[in-house]
DNA sequence: CTGAAAGCGCTTACAG
DNA sequence: CTGAAAGCGCTTACAG
C-alpha cells in the first residue's frame, strides 16, 4: 500500500494525495475529504523513510542519556517523551555508559538519523567543548550548566549545583556537625562533581571552618560503588558525623554501609543525599535531601528546544534552584 | 556528501562504493581499500533513510518497554542494547504507559519503521489475543509468559511466576507465618499479577492452610502506590505477620507504611520482595526477595530474537527459575 | 569484478 | 486547486 494506490483510489493524483496528507492549505475540501476516507479505509500510513529521504529531515527529536541506570534520568524521561510528542515530534532514545561519547553520538544521529533537534540528559563538558561543532541541530543539554561554551545552538537547562551543595553542607554545619564526608564522582574536570565539591567548599569557608573537616571520596554514580567507597572510609578509620551523597542511589549506598557495621542513621550518622527522588521520599528513614526539580527541568528542556527548532529561538542557559527536603536522616549534634 | 561524491573522488562507480560500502564479497580488495579510505577522510556516514527505502527495512530492533518506572525493567535495558547492538543492529527504544497499548504502537512501527524484530519489556495479554496478527516481524516478549497464544512469530523469556510466587510463601509459612498480605496489580485478567497470585494460592492450599488467611490488596506497580495500599491495609485494621510485594518498588512502599506506624521489620512484620534488584540488595534491611535472573532473560531474549531474524527459528517459550534470595527481612516466628 | 540504469515511496517546485 | 515530472540517496538485478 502506497501513495499510489491511495491516488489511484481515490482518483487524485498522487502530489494531490500527498499535500492532503501533509495538511496543505490548497486542497479542495471534497480531495480532502474523499483522501481522508480511503486513507481511514485502508488504514494507510505513509513510508517513513521514503518521506525523509526527500524532506532531508526526520520529524524527531533525539534524546541522549548519559548513564544508562540513572535513577533521576529515568524519572524524565517520560514526561519529556510526553512533551515533545505532544508538540507534534517523535522521539528516538538512545543510551550510553558513563564513558561514552555523547557528543561524537549526536554527530553521528545528525547524518544518520537527521533530527530536528537533539536532547541530552547528563554529559561531559569535555566531548562538548572538543567536538560539539560537529553537530548542527538544536540542542539542549539538561542537568548539566556548561554557560561558558558558547554555542550558538547548545542550551542548557541545570540546577545551580554550587549553591545547591553549599546548602546542603550548611544544612548539615547548622546542625552541629564539624566533619562531613562527602560522596561524589569526579572533580578533576568541569561537571555537576566539581560544581557540588565546590559549593561544599564555600560552606565550609564562608561559616569560617578548615576545610581539612572535609573529606571527599570518589566513586561512580551507583548505589555498589557507593557501599564500596563507604567501606573503605569506615575501614581506614577516618572519621566524619555526616555524609553528604551526590545522588539518592549514592546514599542508600552508604546506608547499607553504615548498617553493616552496626551505625545508625541518624543517632551515629547524618546522611543528606542529592536529587530527591521518590527513593528518598520513601526510603527508611526518608533522606534529608537537596532535591532537584525535575518536572521544572524536563519543562524548560523541552520548551527551549522547541522554542529554538520552531521560532529559531537563539540558545539559553537556565540555573534552577534545588530545594532542601528536611527528611529524618539529619540529627542535631548541638 | 553523498556515495556519489565517494564514487568520483575514488573513480569506481556509485554501485561498487555500495558494495564496497555494505561489505558485498565481489568488490577488488584494491577497491575495496580505496573506497575504505576515501570514506575515512571525508566521514561518509551513507544516508540511512535512504538506505532503508531502498532494502524496505531498516537494521533495526524495537524495544518497546511498558511502564516508564520500572528499575527492573530500567537494568535489562542497556544489556539489551548491548547485545543486539553487537549483532549489528541498531535499537529504537520506546516507552509506554500502563494503560497504552504496546500491540498497537509495534503495528504502527511495523508499517513505519519497518524494523527486522521486536522486542517487548512486559506487556498484556488482552493485546496480544486481540491485535498482534497485525504485526509481521520476529518478537520477544520479555518477563511475561503467554505460551497459550500461538503465534509463530512470538516468542516469549519469563520467569517462572507462579512457580516463584508459591515459593516466596512457602519461604513465610516455613518461617511461622500464617496470615499473609499480598501486594500485587491487577489479577483479573491473565499476567504475572494473576500468576503469582495464583502460585500463593497453590502455596496455602498445598500446606493444608485456608485461603482465608491469605489477603490480596491492589496497588499500581510504583512505590507511592503500595504506600497506600498497604495504609489502607493498616488502617482498616486487617492484621497479618508477613508481606510479599509483587516487586522491589512495591517492599520500599509497604516498608515505608510500617515505618510511619512504628512497625518494625521483620521484628513485627516479615517482607518478601520480588525482582531481587540492587535495590533489595542494598535496601536496610536487606530484602528477601524472589530475585528474577534479569542477565539471563535479557540474554535469551536476545538470542531469541535474533535467531528468529536471522535464521528463521521458531518461536520459543522459555520459562526461567527465580531464585530466594534470604536478605534480612523475614523473621522466623516459631 | 565493475558499471549503467531502474526504482524504492515520497515531496515539491513548476506549469496550468 | 490539480497534475506531470524531477529527484532525494541509496541498492540491486542485469549485462558485460
Amino acid at each position: 500500500m502506497t501513495i499510489k494506490d491511495i491516488a489511484e483510489k481515490s482518483g487524485y493524483a498522487v502530489s494531490t494525495v500527498s499535500r492532503a496528507l501533509n495538511g496543505h492549505p490548497d486542497v479542495s475540501p471534497q480531495a480532502q475529504r474523499r483522501i481522508r476516507e480511503i486513507v481511514q479505509e485502508t488504514g494507510f500510513i505513509p513510508n517513513t523513510n521514503a518521506r525523509r529521504l526527500k524532506s532531508q529531515q526526520a520529524r524527531v527529536v533525539a534524546i541522549i542519556i548519559k548513564g544508562t541506570r540513572n535513577p533521576f534520568f529515568a524519572e524524565m524521561l517520560a514526561p519529556l517523551q510526553e512533551r515533545i510528542g505532544k508538540a507534534g515530534l517523535a522521539t528516538v532514545v538512545r543510551y550510553l555508559h558513563e564513558h561514552e561519547d555523547e557528543v561524537a553520538l549526536a554527530a553521528q544521529l545528525c547524518r544518520e538519523l537527521k533530527p530536528r533537534g537533539i536532547l541530552f540528559l547528563g554529559g561531559d563538558a569535555r566531548n562538548f567543548a572538543a567536538e560539539f561543532s560537529q553537530v548542527n541541530v538544536p540542542c539542549v543539554l539538561a542537568t548539566v550548566s556548561l554557560e561558558n561554551l558558547q554555542y550558538s545552538n547548545l542550551s542548557t537547562v541545570a540546577v545551580d549545583d554550587r549553591t545547591a551543595a553549599k546548602r546542603a553542607i550548611e544544612h548539615l554545619l547548622e546542625n552541629g556537625h564539624r566533619r562531613i564526608l562527602v560522596l561524589g564522582g569526579d572533580t578533576d574536570n568541569i561537571g555537576p562533581s566539581r560544581l557540588r565539591l565546590e559549593g561544599c567548599r564555600e560552606a565550609f569557608r564562608s561559616s569560617g571552618l578548615s576545610e581539612d573537616a572535609l573529606l571527599y571520596r570518589w566513586c561512580r554514580f551507583n548505589t555498589p560503588d557507593a557501599y564500596r567507597a563507604m567501606c573503605e572510609f569506615l575501614d581506614s578509620g577516618e572519621e566524619a558525623s555526616a555524609i553528604f551523597a551526590m545522588s539518592d542511589s549514592l546514599a542508600v549506598g552508604a546506608a547499607r554501609a553504615l548498617a553493616d557495621r552496626k551505625i545508625r542513621i541518624p543517632e551515629d550518622y547524618s546522611i543528606i543525599a542529592f536529587d530527591g527522588t521518590v527513593l528518598s521520599e520513601y526510603y527508611t528513614p526518608r533522606l534529608a535531601a537537596m532535591r532537584q526539580p525535575a518536572d521544572e527541568i524536563v519543562l524548560k528542556s523541552a520548551d527551549c528546544l522547541l522554542a529554538s527548532i520552531w521560532n529559531g529561538a537563539p540558545a539559553c542557559h537556565l540555573l534552577l534552584p534545588a530545594q532542601l527536603v528536611a527528611g529524618e536522616s539529619v540529627k542535631n549534634r548541638k
